[in-house]
DNA sequence: TGCTTCGTACGAAACTTTTCCTACCTTTGG
DNA sequence: CCAAAGGTAGGAAAAGTTTCGTACGAAGCA
């Protein structure tokens, strides 16, 4: 299933700090994105783990939630998707689109491009 | 403003076959996408133009709309979204997803390394 | 002229997503 | 033991998005 766009910010937290309590996500929530309730972000959380985002450990009184999914296949997804909807497909369009309008450092570029080569062999 | 999922794919169409009425569009999405009632597309379209998503042509009875914005500008701002809020920010994070989890002819991973290339002059 | 077709406008309903209030239980510390 | 702090659950409301029925005017045509 696909998470909407708040699910996905919960999703980043667990993914960058691994299985972590409500508390723990709320916190990090409004440090670093926006001011949410508590209730609300355990509500949120609940409906994630009753779709199946997420997984959860009520074995302490303190659930501990888990992705469900590997950070990796979750964004491939959604990649997927966005060059699909955005790009009819084209990976080659959205890198033209990526560096075409944006100042990339060389160390960047340089970077990539070595990436890309590995990729023939 | 943003474009919601659903009047991207209306955004798509006024791109790719320029200035058009509603008829026009209900039908392309009708064709190309999915099923939807003439009456939807219409008042969709009349709250992308209340948005200023699209302007609109009212001089002939069939109302001619047309993209406010170009398309590149739009994706541009809708990708930097994207790969600010799944990628950290990083382009370079984002091809390597798209490259390391996808099968790509030959031929298109040459078309980006002259792209790239490109860049650098 | 009348009837049918095609257009816009608008309101309401259906759905989805997000937010938060409130009740109630458990743990902690004095 | 009791109060305060912190946890879960659940319902309801708010907000956002999408869908469509219906009214009504303009255009086309027999």
């Amino acid at each position: 299933m696909e998470p909407t766009k708040s699910e996905l910010e919960i999703l980043q937290v667990l993914w960058q700090h691994g299985p972590s309590t409500v508390r723990f996500v709320n916190d990090k929530l409004n440090e670093e994105k926006r001011q949410v309730q508590y209730s609300s972000t355990l509500k949120l959380m609940q409906i994630m783990a009753e779709k199946g985002l997420v997984t959860r450990d009520e074995s302490s009184m303190k659930h501990v939630y888990s992705p469900a999914e590997e950070e990796g296949k979750t964004k491939n997804k959604l990649l997927d998707r966005f060059v699909d909807s955005m790009y009819n497909g084209s990976a080659t369009s959205l890198v033209m689109q990526l560096f075409g309008n944006r100042n990339t450092s060389k160390e960047e570029l340089d970077e990539i491009k070595e990436f890309l080569k590995k990729l023939d062999q």
